[in-house]
DNA sequence: TTGTACGCGTTATCAT
DNA sequence: ATGATAACGCGTACAA
């Protein structure tokens, strides 16, 4: 505890003024009157004193502890986790409130058991920030307390949630190869059947239809999204006669970008001379470290963490009436593109531009 | 604010006794004795009602908030502070502490005003987290509350902190490379003089001494910690006779390893078989998805969030009168080598095996 | 315009 | 062996 015994009383006597008077100016109340020049002795005492109110008392009075909880799986195992928290956590101060976090694993019983921890101290809401983007139901015991949802979204739309656009990323990616010129562009993606997954191929079906190239379901292969399984698909579909090959490559992500490259080399192909690359999720350690440096796209962490706290705050100070509302669309944030180094016009080929 | 209404007076009421009596027993309270029957009576109807003391208010009454908070530099931006925070979170779970986070910048003016912030919201004591590992001086306001320093060290040692073992995590390191065989090792360092600098030289210079072969200058290049230096770095030490070069690279830290990676690709090396290469960091990002993958030494950031909150919490209970210890060593953590794939016995070059 | 007194949910002291 | 009650620091209805 801290050891400054400053409290109202203090200022008050201070000031010659009552602890009504200090409280009143202090929080800004509306019907009660007081001189300017009281107002002003009365800050500026305060301001000399260094007091603030004492969060405990104020919180126990007020029935509301200002502290939101940051409930995540895995927490900051991943870059991407730690920059949610940066996010929400400077969203969170300018608010005044204050982030607690409790991590979690993804097993049932433990959620359970960490949010019911959670809500025991009396946090006055919840953001729920889950590992990757996913369909998740809620735990039952936050069903209780204002929630919004990070990277996942509920299955009833009953909380608010932010997600990345999955889709709109892969299109600025895929079209940014497009607009260097390429027409043969293969997709490196995930095997897993998850929201990103989808998004990402339709974002890329999307930039492809947009600048009329037929779509080629040979030129997608899906794998273990790491990097081995980047490797693996980049070699299987770099594997083709010069022609047919593909002179770009868009991935799932990052760690299979950082395999293609691999697969690329073993092929002699040079990047971007011989085949452009673009990642996704700008994982700077390896977009940054691979050579030359990754052209990809950015998940839009930090802006998440931000609007999610802020989502969580209107809906703290609307929970008496607007409870009602139960269905939220998930917002949806858009993931930008970071050119780096693995983008270039493809070498003229065999001539013609069609397919 | 939690709904649940349940307090210590309901199950006080619903146990038929008096709410001094549910707290002395619930507390565990010393010198009050209450018959083993209501005892059991009234810890079986507080859990039936599933209460938890209100936290606000014990922390009022009891003038300690339970709070502790982590004041860290530009939060988990790196992979490492998430560890770090996992590590205090878990520790801080176990004593039934709740963990608060504040960023800062690095600017000398933020993290004074941070530092009171976190005050006014009354954590009994804070942890300090440097991004990387160096020596500080404790801001002025932090010398009113029990503070652990994470990854760095205070300079006149006047609080606990725990730091990683650099020149233990560098020496398994080289031994790692020695016990394979390897006479000949360059080292690929950073050029900032910092701790970590220091430390993994002396390792290295350890390790060379012990295994009684001469410590080469030439064999030590320095350039920046990230990637593009680590592979200016060792081109330049293995650009010389197959006599004269290297047929082992240990590296400052994985991103450099990722650098020689490359170099050793140019100029035809192949890893392990030709060059034995081993990182530090243990990134796994990096350290998994290079190829071969990466032999590295993990720096034991979980074990310093958990040390540092454990010694924390010791220095809040003693603080009325062991205040007065001022002369805090460093803990030092020990840098486990995780082994993967980059590490292989070396050619039979020459023949001799002397220097 | 300002001051007094009570309540927030606990824990701790002191009676019984 | 158990219970009544003051106190923690603040905010605010109500009296002055």
């Amino acid at each position: 505890m801290a050891r400054k015994a400053v409290g109202i009383k203090d200022v008050a006597r201070e000031a010659g003024v009552s602890v009504t008077t200090v409280s009143h100016i202090l929080n800004d109340v509306e019907f009660a009157r007081a001189s300017d020049e009281t107002r002003e002795r009365v800050k500026s005492t305060a301001e000399r004193l260094g007091y603030g109110a004492n969060r405990i008392a104020r919180s126990l009075r007020r029935q509301q502890s200002e502290m939101i909880g940051l409930l995540s799986e895995e927490i900051a195992t991943t870059p991407h986790a730690g920059r949610i928290i940066l996010g929400a956590q400077e969203a969170a101060r300018k608010r005044g409130l204050t982030l607690v976090l409790i991590n979690t694993s993804r097993d049932e019983l433990d959620i359970q058991r960490d949010t019911d921890a959670l809500l025991r101290q009396q946090v006055d809401g919840v953001l729920y920030a889950t590992m990757y983007h996913r369909e998740i139901d809620l735990p039952r015991s936050l069903r209780s307390v204002p929630t919004v949802l990070i990277d996942s979204t509920s299955q009833d739309g009953s909380v608010p949630s932010v997600v990345p656009d999955e889709e709109g990323g892969a299109y600025v990616a895929v079209n940014e190869l497009i607009g260097h010129g390429h027409r043969r562009i293969g997709f490196v993606t995930n095997s897993d059947d998850v929201p990103a997954t989808r998004g990402r191929l339709a974002g890329y079906r999307r930039a492809l239809a947009e600048a009329e190239v037929e779509f080629d379901p040979r030129l997608v292969v899906a794998e273990q999204s790491e990097t081995p399984g980047g490797y693996k698909a980049a070699r299987s579909v770099l594997d083709r006669d010069r022609a047919d090959r593909p002179t770009a490559l868009f991935c799932y992500n990052d760690r299979m970008a950082m395999g293609a490259y691999r697969a690329a080399a073993e092929l002699g192909l040079r990047i971007p001379a011989d085949l452009s690359i673009v990642g996704f999720d700008n994982q700077e350690l390896i977009a940054e470290g691979l050579y030359p440096a990754l052209t990809t796209v950015a998940l839009p962490h930090f802006e998440m963490g931000e609007w999610a706290l802020g989502a969580l705050a209107e809906l703290m100070v609307g929970d008496a009436d607007s409870a009602a509302k139960d269905s939220y669309q998930p917002a949806v944030l858009s993931c930008p593109l970071v050119r780096r180094d693995s983008v270039a016009a493809p070498r003229p080929a065999g001539g013609s531009a069609g397919d």
